[in-house]
RNA sequence: GUCCCAGUAGCUCAGCAGGAUAGAGCAUACGCCUUCUAAGCGUACGGUCGGGGGUUCGAAUCCCUCCUGGGACGCCA
């Protein structure tokens, strides 16, 4: 990893120099490491490779390197076996790292990447008449802290709510409803209602298959404009996006476009016809398909033998609308892991169709939320909705603040904010590919590696600057803690670039818990507020962890409030 | 059957463009508030890095193979 980039590269110039040209500069840069003690040193340079190439021992070589290398911003150099080992001149270090912070407040960390290009993101994207059920948490909250990230690596974000609004699931839900709904009790309770009516069709459509036949007759039906099933599906939809809205305005998240499948449905016959005509089109079974073979892939299905259109044409036009309307540099696909296949059947149709910006596309799944090691499925109705998580999540914020910190203003507002960030964090906190066992209890812990842990530290800090009025000062600081957080400091223009370019949110999040906890341990260990020479040197350490603190929870998509 | 993802401490997970003694949190035990927010800090306990081969100075990390869990594999999305 390449860390406190300036230093590295003065020692890389050192080592370059003395060197006298064995390795280029790009190769010791590559070579570089940060030690696993801090009692090693700030910087490494492993002998190995020179050594073989040499034919010298590493440990020889390290001695003579250390012993070679001289300069202003090293403190020492020294030998440790087989490495040649650095430290940096502390204040002069710590005293850029600060100024630069407080010099540039949350735009430090700010990279020009993107140079301004369109990087358009598919996110939440929940299905109508479905509950919004955790698994959408994750999408959402992945692709919402994408889209931060993106922002600040210099890209602008469009984020597409891509909703699963049409599809042969209308089918089944107007069955259902036909059969067995009550018009009252949808309007009284819409989303549980048509969920019910949906896990009642899968159950009788099991004894009885005609039901399925039937679902896909009324799909068939609403995509020829049958005008009963054309008002059914627009209530349906109405009703869910009103219920969705509320959530999104609880995470604080908003979007550029609701596009969904629908809004594609008059673009389909174009897709079919121009995939005909460019003769990609072959008949299998009835149905009418695009080969991968020579991918070694199964056939895209594009339509059906009714006749009837598939998901594939309408991401097919979904994805080339979104070119024509953004021309996007990056287009993002925040979906499930299932879709694997069907993203790679996707992105390889437009190439064969000519479209070479098919490249671009990328599709970033994400592990399962769990339910005792299986998959949950709305089918069987094993679902868990997340509206009620979040007021349970509140509701524990709420009471935790009376025990803590009962006089505390704005409690309303903190606790939904402690609740609220607690399950962004606690999704956004491990490796996106990881599968998430569902459990209340550690998802609303309070304790430890969570968003209240960030929260706390934050506010911890803001109130000691709260607490004087004298301007920071930087001209550096030199104990081990202190130098400590100024060495993590300086990453986090790294960690931004890094957590956008790997799309993992967890990165920057596994920063911030390392941050905090090295703050913590400064604050037992460190009397902050004593009035001596260097408490304004102190300020301005505690107040470049907050800017960094407060700007890597912007980032995750949770609130840092100020007090709490 | 084929393909994809995962397997690291009792539990949840970091580390994985090979590098120095494999790290956190939870749980357990014990310390630390007359002083800046104890929602915190510290110490202890805890490991055949799924098994087995290989590549090399060196492997949790790369390659092969097997085992286990999950997912996908045309008319759901």
């Amino acid at each position: 990893m390449r860390h406190m980039e300036s230093y590295q590269l003065t020692f890389a110039q050192a080592l370059h120099t003395a060197l006298q040209g064995k390795l280029s500069l790009q190769h010791i840069t590559n070579l570089l490491e940060t030690p696993r003690r801090k009692e090693l040193g700030d910087a490494a340079f492993p002998c190995f490779t020179l050594a073989k190439e040499l034919k010298i021992s590493p440990v020889d070589i390290a001695q003579e390197l250390a012993e070679a290398i001289s300069h202003p911003a090293f403190e020492k150099v020294e030998a440790h076996g087989p490495y040649v080992n650095v430290f940096f001149h502390r204040l002069s270090f710590s005293a850029e790292v600060l100024s630069r912070i407080l010099r540039e407040g949350e735009h430090y960390g700010d990279h020009d990447a993107g140079n301004g290009a369109t990087v358009t993101i598919d996110l939440s994207s929940p299905n109508i008449a479905k509950p919004f059920s955790m698994g959408h948490l994750r999408s959402t909250v992945i692709g919402a802290s994408l889209s931060h990230l993106a922002e600040k690596n210099g890209y602008v974000p469009i984020r597409i709510n891509y909703l699963g609004d049409w599809g042969t699931q209308f089918g089944k839900l107007i069955t259902a409803y036909l059969h067995w709904g009550d018009e009252d009790r949808v309007r009284k309770q819409p989303i549980i209602e048509l969920l019910a009516l949906y896990v009642m069709f899968h159950e009788k459509a099991q004894t009885n298959p005609a039901l399925n036949d039937e679902a896909r007759l009324w799909f068939k039906k609403l995509e020829d404009g049958d005008e009963q099933a054309l008002q059914l599906w627009k209530w349906f939809r109405d009703e869910s996006i009103q219920s969705f809205q509320k959530t999104y305005d609880l995470l604080s998240i908003s979007f550029h476009s609701y596009n969904g499948e629908a809004f594609y449905n008059d673009k389909i016959a174009g897709v079919v016809n121009q995939l005909r005509a460019k003769g990609l089109l072959t008949l299998s079974d009835g149905a009418e398909v695009v080969s991968l073979e020579e991918h070694g892939l199964p056939p895209c299905l594009i339509v059906k033998r009714d006749g009837a259109s598939t998901y594939a044409v309408r991401d097919l036009a979904a994805a080339i609308d979104r070119y024509k309307t953004y021309h996007f540099k990056k287009s993002l696909y925040v979906v499930g892991p299932e879709q694997s296949l069907h993203f790679q059947q996707v992105m390889l149709v437009l190439e064969k169709m000519g479209y070479t910006w098919a490249k671009e596309m990328i599709h970033i799944p994400f592990g399962f939320i769990l339910k005792e090691g299986k998959k949950m499925s709305t089918r069987k109705g094993k679902i868990i909705l997340l509206e009620e998580v979040i007021a349970e999540a509140i509701s524990l914020a709420r009471q935790t603040i009376e025990l803590k910190n009962p006089t505390l203003p704005n409690k309303e507002v903190v606790a939904k904010q402690i609740g609220v960030g607690s399950l962004i964090f606690h999704d956004l906190k491990n490796d996106r590919l990881g599968n998430v066992e569902f459990s209340l209890q550690t998802m609303l812990a309070f304790e430890g590696d969570t968003a209240l842990y960030l929260q706390y530290t934050h506010a911890r800090a803001c109130s000691l600057l709260r607490k004087v009025t004298s301007a920071p000062s930087t001209s550096g600081l030199c104990d081990d803690h202190s130098f400590s957080i100024v060495k993590h400091l300086s990453l986090f223009p790294v960690i931004v670039q890094n957590s956008f370019s790997h799309y993992e949110p967890s990165q920057l999040a596994k920063y911030a818990i390392q941050l905090a906890h090295l703050f913590n341990a400064y604050y037992s260990a460190v009397r902050i507020l004593t009035e001596d020479s260097e408490r304004d040197n102190r300020l301005a350490l505690v107040k470049s962890v907050t800017i960094v603190l407060k700007e890597s929870l912007r980032l995750l998509g949770v609130q840092a409030p100020e007090e709490l």
